[in-house]
Parts: C-alpha cells; sequence; structure tokens
DNA sequence: GGTTAAAATTGGTACGTATCAATTCTAAAT
DNA sequence: ATTTAGAATTGATACGTACCAATTTTAACC
C-alpha cells in the first residue's frame, strides 16, 4: 500500500463503499471524514475529488457525497480505475496468455505524418515496428509502432518481442503513461481479414495513439487494428459547467 | 469568462502557450507564477493540475512545467478540452446542421438489464426513445434511449424532438454531464444499412453510455449505433504509477 | 397543512506555511 | 576533461484557516 496519506484513504474508502459500510450510500460529510481519519480537510478532498474523477463517487454541494450505484454492482464497464486502456493489461489479469509475435522490424527514414507527430527533422529515422498480438494463440491485434531512433538508439528485435511499455519504464524513467488515443471503427481489409481470422462483412477497432515521456518528448505512436470482438474501450467522462 | 482565480489563470496559461510565449515550451516555475499572478501557489498549483490532467501540460518533479508539443499544433485529435463526447457537440461548432427524427417514442415496462443498469424496481416504466440523428440530412446515428418515467414523467414527443440533454439540464438542474460510456465496434446490421446508407462490408460504431444526475441517480442508458466514418472518440489517458 | 424565511449543513474556492523528493546545477577534486 | 558530492531548483504532499455558495433542514407564520 502507498504511504501517502491520500491513496491511504482512497483505498480504505473504496473498501468500505464495496463493503456497504455507509447508510444510504452516502459518505459522510468532509469534516467528519477529517476527524475520523485525523487527517486535515484537504487531505480528504484530494482523496475525494480523485474518487469523483474515476467516477466512483459523486459531490454535490450542499448536498453530500455519494456512492455510485455502478461502483457496487462490478459491472463490466468497472474493470478499471478511472480510465481505461483496455485489452491487454484488461486480458492479462484474467487468466488469459498474451504473447507477441513480430511481423517486420525495421529502420526508415520518417514518413511526413510520423515526423509530424513525433516532431522530428528531416531525415531522421524511426524503427518501424509490425507485430501481432495473440491471445492464446489466437490473433487479436495488428500493430505498428513508429519509434524515433535518437530515443531509444539500442531496440533490438529480442526487445521488441516484449512489452514495449516494460522496457520504457526501465530505460526512460517513464513512470507513468500518458497519450493521446483516437478510437474508430472500419471494414477490414484484406490483410486484416487474413491475419485476424475474419469474414469481409467484420469490421476492426482502430486505436491509435501517441506516447509520451514524462516530460512531454513524444515517444511512440501505436497504430493497432483490433479484431472487433476483442475491441473496447470503457471509461467515465466527466465534463463540468 | 469564469470569475474564479483558477479558471482565469487557465485561461491565461492556454492563451500565452497558444501565442507561444514560452521559451524552450518550459513554463516558469510554480512560485514565480504565484508571484507573477498575484495569487496563491496554491492555486497557481489548482490551474496546473487540471491541464496536465487534459494533456496541455506536462509537470516534472525537479524538472519543470512544459508545454505538450501537439497541444501548440492545432492536430485534430485536440479538438476537445479533456475528455470529449464526440459527435453531435463537436459537429455543432464546425458549421454543420444536426438533425433529430423521432422514429419511435412509448412507455414499457423496464426491460432485465435496463432496470439493472437505471437501478428500478420490477414492475416501473421506462420512455424507450429511438431517434435517428442526422447531419445535412445524412443519417449518422440510431439511437436508442431509456429514461424512468419517475425521473420525467411530463416526458412528451415534441420535447423528445430536441435536444434532452438541454431538457435534463433545465427542468433537474444538471449541471455537468457524468457518463459511463462503452465504446465497441460491430458489423452492421441490415437495419443499420438500411438507416444508415451501409453498404454490408460496412460497420457502425457502438457507443452505450449510462448518464447520471449530480447525485449519482442513473438518469439515461443511450446506446448509438454511428455511422463508421462518424464515429471517432478522441481522449487524453494520464495514467500515475 | 402548506408556505416561507432563517439557520444549519455541506462541498468549493482561495490563501498560506512547512516539509519532502526528484532533478538539475555548481563547484570542487582528480 | 571527467567524476562526484553538495547546493539549488522545482513540483508534490500535508496541514490549517477563512470565507463562499448550493442545498437541506428547521421553525415560524398564516
Amino acid at each position: 500500500m502507498a504511504d501517502l496519506v491520500y491513496k491511504k484513504i482512497m483505498q480504505n474508502l473504496k473498501d468500505k463503499i464495496k463493503a456497504n459500510d455507509f447508510e444510504a450510500n452516502r459518505l459522510p460529510d468532509e469534516r467528519t471524514l477529517s476527524d475520523e481519519y485525523h487527517v486535515s480537510r484537504s487531505s480528504i478532498k484530494k482523496a475525494l475529488s480523485i474518487l469523483a474523477q474515476q467516477g466512483v463517487i459523486f459531490k454535490k454541494r450542499g448536498s453530500g457525497t455519494f456512492v455510485n450505484p455502478l461502483y457496487l454492482k462490478n459491472k463490466s464497464i468497472f474493470r478499471y480505475e478511472g480510465s481505461n486502456l483496455g485489452i491487454t493489461n484488461n486480458l492479462k489479469t484474467e487468466g488469459y496468455h498474451p504473447s507477441i509475435k513480430v511481423l517486420d522490424f525495421k529502420v526508415i527514414s520518417a514518413p511526413a505524418e510520423i515526423k509530424e507527430d513525433l516532431f522530428l527533422n528531416d531525415g531522421e529515422f524511426v524503427y518501424e515496428i509490425n507485430r501481432l498480438r495473440l491471445l492464446d494463440e489466437k490473433a487479436i491485434i495488428i500493430e505498428t509502432s513508429y519509434i524515433p531512433i535518437k530515443i531509444a538508439p539500442s531496440l533490438t528485435k529480442k526487445i521488441v518481442q516484449g512489452s514495449l511499455f516494460d522496457y520504457f519504464a526501465k530505460e526512460l524513467h517513464s513512470t507513468g503513461t500518458k497519450a493521446f488515443m483516437s478510437l474508430e471503427a472500419q471494414p477490414s481489409t484484406a490483410d486484416d481479414q487474413d491475419l485476424l481470422d475474419l469474414k469481409t462483412t467484420e469490421p476492426v477497432g482502430i486505436m491509435e495513439g501517441i506516447f509520451f515521456l514524462d516530460n512531454g518528448t513524444p515517444l511512440e505512436i501505436s497504430d493497432m487494428r483490433v479484431h472487433y470482438k476483442y475491441f473496447s474501450y470503457n471509461t467515465f467522462v466527466n465534463l463540468p459547467d
């Protein structure tokens, strides 16, 4: 367990919520919680505001703080905490066995669009990595990644057979994951149908992401074509005003 | 402009970022900003942390605060602020003319799954609203909504021809929009192909949302089948740890 | 009983202080 | 020039205070 005050409180509150410890799905007010936990109201507010952002609770001024009834009923939509990159991370936790097959791994001069998105200069080189992601021997994602050579000069085919996330986390001290994700749907191409075992009428979900290092440097572009049955993205949307 | 300190600072910082006022894409440190704006460091922190959450800036302890280079280049992926419900709201701002055609509007006893998600008791009734959303006369979304009668007893076919968002915002003082969204891709059905003018090989994007009132009461289930060319969802993902 | 105005409750905003932790910078040592 | 240890920088955590705004509760009034 994290040793930060607000994280401990978050965890404890979630435990209590799951155990149905709160009358009428209503939490005690912030001042009371502050007393009970022997911490400042600011720390309570920080914990509560993160839980609200994740959709676990709802806060309403003058009224109180309430449990999201959906959080109790462990609906499938709630397999995440806040936002959800879905797919591999999700599936790994459920007893399936993901694996990776490298289709192609080469260095090319960055194409125009890639150059733009990764903020590269003319003539700079990138890895183009083409991988097939499998789940229990079944192909579910065709992934094409682009990574500037200068950021990871020592990338090898062997490394690429494993998780790039883990590699970057270790090599570049990139702790958190930050990315722009764009989701779409498209008819499957002949290639998709071949690799992912799809009928012509069956589509793919498109998941394009631009990933950043902690200091904001664009690190990777990842373009994923996902078998539609394995394509799903869940999130809690919270638009103020 | 909002009269809240942190909102004014957010807006001002975004303006300066767009005007490229910061050397090397690096913002002044928090203490300096606090002096410059004549506000407390806490207020600066609040503004910065929201901008970081939205992906506008990146913060790194010991290092500084940096502009997301993608925010400058007004990339398509950046048509939002933080998260993006896409589609209608987005298109409205771009000169297209959205409209709604009501296909069906009736009251039914809540089906099992709907009853579950809206936390209704046996025998409770819901509106089932079937609408076609058009853009410049072209059908792009088939939407099926379920709303408990007890929450909106005075809903009429006339009201349903307009925006339900606007209606609820006014009638139920639900200021913000909170929802669980689930996105998928599916082959188009014969119905989809007919209504949305799709070929058999062309898919639909599925967007299912459970919307909540400010106090956490589930208000509406909305199931949208979207013409794949108009289906797109952009978001900034920020996974700590 | 229903209405209405005052009081209490409850989360939001804003300011300020102290301390810590990650990173970068500086300067001494070799 | 390179290495290294200390100092400075910079964002993060935590505590606390004061006041505000939305909502609910209470109590007075008719």
